[in-house]
DNA sequence: TGCGCATATGATTGTACAATCATATTATAA
DNA sequence: TTATAATATGATTGTACAATCATATGCGCA
């Protein structure tokens, strides 16, 4: 299997899960620590450290520290191209009806 | 949780998937069948299907049906600029060597 | 130095997913 | 109408993932 082809496909993985997604939503605004985070997007603060730390090693987040606090950021403004391109596919499906519900 | 954030994950998700990545890739050049698909993208037919079938209900994917042969193509452009975007993360990551190999 | 806040991690559990093999379905053409 | 090609789907299996609870670690401050 392509090296390239995998890779893409984590950074898109990493990206595709709504907990992260969340995450990264929230970093719109600039760096955040998790203590801010985790009551933001409403979940557990031990979830949500496993998932920064993903985000993390996927090359998506970067990681700054002050004193007792870790500060999460955004690394590439890409990131959040690539979410709002997603925003236009999911408008054009739901405006257009042309997908159908999976459970009726 | 939020409706659009489920939504948007969804449809990164399905792009974030190594034989889907592949199916996409062979995709930029225009519609092809399963029969096509498949042996380009070296996996078996049942398991190209079932992706494909999966891509289509993101709405990623459309479907046209000729006799006996059903072609896939790529329903929207923003698809194709959101994996760009994603090979771009790749190369800024993979030259600046910012980023730890998993397995040592 | 010892307490408290912030973050990370071990262990566990249930669920989702990918791949495979076998087979069903559909359409064409001989 | 039967044989064949193309596609989809049922059943199964192993693996990866998300979430949770409990606890460990690191840091600053009184």
């Amino acid at each position: 299997m392509n090296e390239q082809t995998e890779y893409r496909a984590e950074i898109l993985k990493a990206l595709g899960q709504p907990t992260r997604m969340k995450i990264i939503d929230f970093l719109r605004n600039g760096e955040r620590c998790v203590c801010e985070i985790f009551p933001a997007i409403g979940e557990e603060q031990s979830n949500t450290s496993r998932h920064l730390n993903m985000l993390l090693n996927s090359g998506i987040l970067i990681r700054r520290k002050d004193g007792i606090k870790i500060y999460y950021d955004v690394k590439y403004p890409a990131v959040f191209e690539i979410i709002d391109l997603a925003s236009i596919i999911m408008t054009h499906e739901i405006t257009g009806q042309q997908r159908l519900l999976k459970v009726a």
